[in-house]
DNA sequence: CGGAGCGTTGATAGAAGTCAATTGACGTGG
DNA sequence: CCACGTCAATTGACTTCTATCAACGCTCCG
């Protein structure tokens, strides 16, 4: 068996102790299927567990009265993808599968219990709340400020490094199973012009998107167009 | 003095036992003035403690290389602004007096003892990064799907909801002393169509708006331009 | 074989940005 | 007391970016 994504997330950003480790290898134990295009999460549920995604890809995503679509986070092997459900209960957001996905279902119950005995692991998972609002709070100033050569430029960086912290990445090369009609959601941009973005920035020599496989041919210019500062990812470890 | 904005905060989300109301009375005693336009908190900076807005109004903000600016979060009193950087450490944005601001600096050292000993309170400051979380979510959607129009109705459907909950509204109306240059920095839009696009929600009796007070003449129809639904602000009072 | 879904391209419309200038309120210094 | 500078709000003219509508090719799969 591989190595728990989780684990690679959390231990990227602090040691963890033996007894963690164990526990959250306990914690992802009852496991679920999702098949490509299902529902993690429903919009408006009130879940009584939360879901470790351990292999796909999801997203979040929220379906406007007029019909359109916004995808607010995109989440990959290691994410806590709904742990934010153990303290709001209703969710404001549906969670949508992009590929066959794998997760841990994680009763609150039993992460309550985590908060009220285990306080570094409480804050290691709090941590990964955090993360993802720091990752929301980039999305809303690569959308609020650069153009969509800059937006699409950034969301490559951001998942270059992401799926680096849990071993999905090589050289410059990663999988990334997201069709051009979710990418659209997910930057706020027409699908057209999604398609001719990406036109451009192969064009130009930056990158490399055959079926579901990027490379990353000039990083440097990459992250120049995108403005890229992985800052907000929080990826040392220190004691927190 | 008036109530605790960061008591009536909490308390409209669960109940708060008289020891949990004493101790956040307790931290939010040693207090510090911001004069407006001044920096909160600097980008890049490590702050060893976290700060409570008590009065007044500020906003998280990111300078890009290219000089343009965006604001990914308005804070109101109640919130507490940069709990997050608890476990981040590193901020990867800065936070901006808009006004006068009063706020109480929470050391660290002191809020990892709360998450030690007292599991009730640690979740309820939890929940307030995750409220913070769910807003930037909304942020994210409104950037992406809304035009100009229903983003700014969004917005201020969003603040009367906010400024509601800590007693800043009367009526259908309540001070917001921001520009119209920070308004667009925090919309993602230039200051010249943000100006129209208010003028237009004027123009069209949906509000009014002058100098700092703001009246909101049809909530019905405004709610509908922005597609607002305040699930996300999670409203509810229950055992978190 | 024939959809269905995805990626691609062209043509056109519409939304938002940029540049430039004006107004009014306010504070300060001569 | 008035001239001046500053800052926010406002408006006009023009440009650029992005959305929309439409069509077509490709691949996969029943």
């Amino acid at each position: 068996m591989t190595a728990n994504p989780l684990l690679l997330f959390l231990a990227r950003r602090d040691d963890l102790s033996a007894d963690e480790i164990a526990l959250i290898e306990t914690l992802c134990v009852p496991r679920r299927q999702f098949d490509s295009k299902s529902d993690i999460v429903e919009e408006q549920s009130k879940p009584s567990s939360s879901t470790v995604l351990l292999s796909g890809f999801a997203a979040r995503y929220t379906i406007l009265r007029d019909g359109r679509r916004q995808i607010s986070a995109i989440h990959v092997p290691g994410d806590f993808v709904d742990l934010h459900s153990l303290l709001l209960r209703h969710m404001d957001h549906g969670v949508l599968a992009l590929t066959d996905c794998e997760v841990a279902i994680v009763p609150h119950a039993l992460l309550r219990e985590i908060t009220a005995e285990r306080p570094h692991l409480s804050r290691m998972l709090w941590l990964s709340t955090v993360i993802d609002a720091a990752i929301h709070r980039r999305w809303i100033v690569t959308a609020g400020r650069l153009s969509a050569e800059g937006q699409m430029a950034h969301f490559i960086c951001e998942m270059y490094r992401r799926l680096g912290v849990v071993g999905y990445v090589t050289d410059y090369s990663f999988r990334l199973p997201i069709s051009q009609i979710m990418l659209s959601d997910a930057l706020g941009l027409s699908a057209v012009h999604l398609n001719r973005t990406l036109m451009d920035l192969r064009r130009n020599g930056l990158i490399e998107w055959r079926g579901a496989e990027v490379t990353i041919l000039d990083w440097d210019r990459l992250a120049a167009v995108a403005q890229f500062d992985d800052t907000y990812l929080s990826l040392e470890k220190w004691a927190r």
